[in-house]
DNA sequence: TAGATTGTTAATCGATTAACAATC
DNA sequence: TAGATTGTTAATCGATTAACAATC
């Protein structure tokens, strides 16, 4: 059911849970569709449309709510059935999302960097052990992870999603500003963050 | 002329410009978008639309030259003019972003880095100075920033969004996951590291 | 009851793809 | 010339928005 869900209401799911985790509790027990709408720069109807994909139903004249739409939105996004995930190079972007907290809001365990490195290999950041990129089968496994974040010079990108590939990691997060190849069946995102900040600075 | 492009084909340009640049020389002088779009997993007649807003034109039997369409695509994102950015939080994240050298490749200069951090304020990172958040406004005048990134937690974002706003900063990638209420003439694009995560898992 | 808000069906809008003429 | 490839016009597809009945 999850399944046909389209694209791009998917991808609004984190915001509305964000901004409703974010709301004080106080005055906020039922929220409207049209009041997130405004909050999140949305047309309200589109708001209703993604909400009713998820478990929660709004009640006339009163709206959402709001902890049942938080419980639902969690639901959805499977925020409490707990997921491993592997870092592929632990430079500066790659230690950055090690040390970040902000992975658990979506039951997301980031539990293991990797790297060529010998100078980083055996060490740990943010208590998560640095492995041998060698040994990225084997680690995968260890932490019984599916989900996976390349974060390695483009150049390297390739041979780390092959490896992460018959590691068995179902999705990726690529940093990398090359297009992977890899088969059809693991699903890959991609952000390359100087590319998102040219395509702003080419509209002003 | 810029301006009438879909936000769609503007964001797959530094796509195309990567691969491009990516190239090994030899036999390649011409290119076809038959082979682009392959390459890229995009549909041919889309590659073709997408490049048609460059001023580069493929020839009939050959493709385009690459170097021409390169230098076009240069052009159309303005990697020749150099742009200033700043970046607001020297976390993880900013830490890393400031030290990323991958900015260059757009004409982007990453200039200098703000933080609230006594420990932090007046020292320099990748030979970048990371100055007091209080001075945000003389500091983007100082460097003629007109493009920031955000990378504090969600709590402060929207001050910091705020004084970027009065220190005439044009456009803002925020990594905060909150929606940043700004003058809508500021141009603002989110990333959401930790959500995109949680979409990849979700589609699992 | 009247008013506000939901959920759904139909209409619109924009992006992608298909068809095809032009051309080297 | 024939074949390959571009550029463009028309058709399709999918996402958003508008209209409106249902309901608390």
């Amino acid at each position: 059911m999850n399944k046909d869900i389209p694209n791009f209401s998917l991808q609004r799911l984190p915001v509305y849970l964000n901004y409703l985790r974010g709301l004080p509790e106080e005055n906020n027990a039922y929220i409207s569709s049209g009041a997130i709408a405004k909050a999140l720069g949305f047309g309200e109807v589109l708001v209703r449309k993604d909400l009713a994909y998820t478990s929660c139903v709004g009640r006339p004249k009163v709206g959402y709510l709001r902890e049942e739409l938080i419980a639902a939105l969690e639901e959805f996004l499977c925020c409490n059935a707990q997921k491993n995930a592997v870092i592929v190079g632990v430079g500066g972007l790659g230690r950055a999302l090690l040390s970040y907290g902000g992975f658990v809001r979506y039951g997301i365990n980031v539990a293991v960097g990797f790297d060529v490195d010998p100078e980083k290999i055996g060490t740990e950041i943010a208590g998560k052990p640095v492995l041998d990129a060698k040994d990225i089968k084997e680690g995968c496994a260890k932490f019984g992870a599916t989900l996976a974040i390349i974060a390695v010079p483009a150049h390297c990108a390739q041979e780390m999603a092959q490896r992460l590939a018959e590691a068995g990691i179902k999705a990726i997060l690529n940093f990398a500003p090359v297009q992977l190849s890899v088969d059809e069946s693991i699903k890959v995102i991609n952000i390359d963050v100087a590319a998102n900040l040219a395509v702003l600075a080419s509209r002003l």
